[in-house]
DNA sequence: GCCGTTTTGTAACTTTTTTCACAAAAAAAA
DNA sequence: TTTTTTTTGTGAAAAAAGTTACAAAACGGC
């Protein structure tokens, strides 16, 4: 009944899946459309859903454009999020030029760097010296920062970036960052991810041979 | 004790703690100091450990050394692990050069794309059409691929990648794959962790405005 | 060598998350 | 109109994940 990051991870799933299918024209839908988009169980999604206070109609499902508009408000799409990044190496550069978050009504203003060379103005997205995020977070009211430094320089950076606004963070630093409890911090740790794929490859290939092996 | 998704993220974190302290000059660790830096209850690391048959001490912890040397081995860096990219654009071309991975002895070996304007041969990674993905992978004996290209083509990305021996996939695009059994998925949404960390920074501003005007 | 202290390993418990299952509502069919 | 079918919304049950708590072991000081 609580809801959680994987909660919240599920709504923009079922997001991404009504507007891929409000695009194919569909006008409603059903939990079980949506778990299967989503990959879960569709009582789930209608516990999800029971959350936030949206209803479908017994045997109607739900109306996608209704649905879809709900969830948008409740993930914050009804106003443009503004954010921006510090560190512009490969993967701060690609984010800030990513355009999955542009559509999806995420704008990142700046970029903010330590090496001289990175350093460039931009029409839409500047990337300035990092001395100068702090004064920028605070002068344009940013509330969400995107940490792509090197681990070692991380919890630096989280902390000019509290102290200047900021209240929300995705961290691609591969370390544990500590905040005060007014900044949420969200980590994904792409090494570890991928990891991830590599031991339940290798456990697979293992069950594999095992299989082979006892049917030898 | 269960081996989950979320145990292996752990042991990785342990394992970059690991190497942390090593370089600082540790020779011991307690789980309590890997507990800390991986942010979870110190029994969580202990009960991680005893599922792999990782054992330290009593009263004297884990040797460094040993237990990043059999971390190591439980994510398969006993040897390089080699993988290729389908889609060179922001995250694709990001990743093709992110030394995160190769730091950690993973290896990536090509990138293959649809725009030809994108294409190019380099010392280490060459960018292919992705029409000789396929090829590229059987002949080089790739298990592990990242797919890194729109939501509309990975489906079809993926089935190239299965059909020609990848068992392990990390996706970043937004929309769930199906997959035979024979292969892992691993999905990683930015889109949605940024979205989350939205939704969170507003339910801490709308619980934060609630407090204050408690407070009136 | 003995004693007090610290830390592991794990069994039992608690909490969280997911799934099951079904009454109630509503559409469609008869 | 009545019956049948489908789908929601949600308690109750099950499963999974995490925490507590403590006996057993081992180190260091005396």
């Amino acid at each position: 009944m609580t809801v959680n990051r994987r909660c919240i991870i599920r709504l923009s799933r079922y997001k991404n899946a009504l507007v891929r299918l409000k695009n194919l024209g569909f006008v409603k839908v059903f939990s079980d459309n949506l778990a299967d988009a989503a990959g879960v169980n569709s009582a789930q999604v209608r516990k999800d859903f029971s959350i936030f206070g949206l209803t479908g109609n017994k045997r109607g499902g739900y109306r996608v454009d209704e649905l879809l508009e709900e969830l948008n408000r409740i993930l914050g799409k009804d106003r443009v999020q503004e954010a921006v990044i510090a560190g512009v190496g490969n993967i701060g550069a690609a984010l800030l030029q990513y355009n999955g978050f542009e559509k999806e009504g995420i704008k990142i203003r700046a970029g903010f760097e330590i090496d001289p060379s990175k350093f460039r103005e931009r029409p839409g997205v500047s990337v300035l010296s990092l001395e100068k995020m702090g004064g920028y977070i605070r002068s344009n009211g940013i509330e969400i920062g995107i940490i792509a430094v090197p681990d070692f320089a991380a919890q630096q950076v989280l902390e000019i970036m509290v102290n200047s606004g900021i209240r929300g963070v995705l961290n691609f630093a591969p370390i544990r960052l500590r905040s005060s409890s007014s900044c949420i911090i969200n980590s994904v740790n792409l090494v570890a991810e991928l990891e991830n794929v590599i031991y339940f490859t290798r456990i697979a290939d293992k069950n594999f041979e095992d299989n082979e092996s006892q049917n030898t």
